[in-house]
DNA sequence: TGAACACTAAAGCACTTACTTGACTACTGG
DNA sequence: CCAGTAGTCAAGTAAGTGCTTTAGTGTTCA
């Protein structure tokens, strides 16, 4: 099996710059050459070189040179690992608020519900939220 | 409305990172003190912080300081947000995979399906793919 | 053949990131 | 009151990022 913790980084890396962005967003379209994928970017095209490499280095983006023009095309699969990390961590997240509401409403009216109480819900103090 | 493309950046930059990625994880178990997500991470408390601010610039969690303890805890919502940024490329890539599925299989026995074929299909030539 | 095109490689530069250490503040419990 | 705990601030540093320019290579087409 990959590295999935290196591959999610680079992946993540690789998402994180609204030009990159904005390509993965042309090719989600259709494949895209290099210059093409560059033209709505104002820089130059080495530049968006280097940019296609991070893409294909994390593997969101296979490319495949024929003559003299490199295609690049999008690998759904690895959109999906990243789709997957996330949905796992937000449905944990909302699975133990949903429990957390319940304890609420199920001790709402009832007086002294223990010592073993969820932890922080009532703060004793409360100061700043900067 | 918010600066949304550079929202998700900050949050994509945000989970760019490992450390920060294993925070996320025990965060979406339950909020934690900011020693207490550092614990597993070899790396002294101060660091521990600025991930944390990191983090809370992308929205991802939300900090409330109680007492001398400052408690994190995950913003789903964002966690969303970043979710279906990538569903919606992911599913469009499909969308455009599936409907080039159908054009093969219904010209694969009739010879010439006229110019406007989809772009680059067949390759004419084909080198290197590294 | 030769000009134009599409990309590539390498070096350099400003800026950002991910830490560190050291000093300091504020709160808690005995 | 005071030791220990939890966090914070400010500098400093090494490595990484996002560009640029320059100088190429290989391909296409008139």
């Amino acid at each position: 099996m990959l590295d999935q913790a290196t591959d999610l980084g680079r992946v993540f890396h690789a998402l994180a710059d609204p030009g990159r962005r904005v390509m993965v967003e042309r090719l989600s379209m259709s494949p895209a050459s290099v210059s093409e994928l560059g033209r709505p970017l104002a820089m130059s095209l080495a530049a968006v070189l280097q940019h296609v490499q991070v893409l294909e280095a994390s593997g969101l983006v296979r490319t495949q040179k024929t003559g003299r023009t490199r295609t690049c095309s999008i690998n759904p699969a690895v959109l999906q690992s990243a789709e997957s990390w996330i949905t796992e961590r937000r449905s944990l997240v909302e699975r133990h608020l949903d429990r957390l509401g319940e304890f609420l409403a199920a001790t709402a009216g009832s007086p002294d519900p223990g010592p073993s109480a969820v932890q922080s819900c009532e703060p004793t103090q409360q100061q700043e939220n900067r």
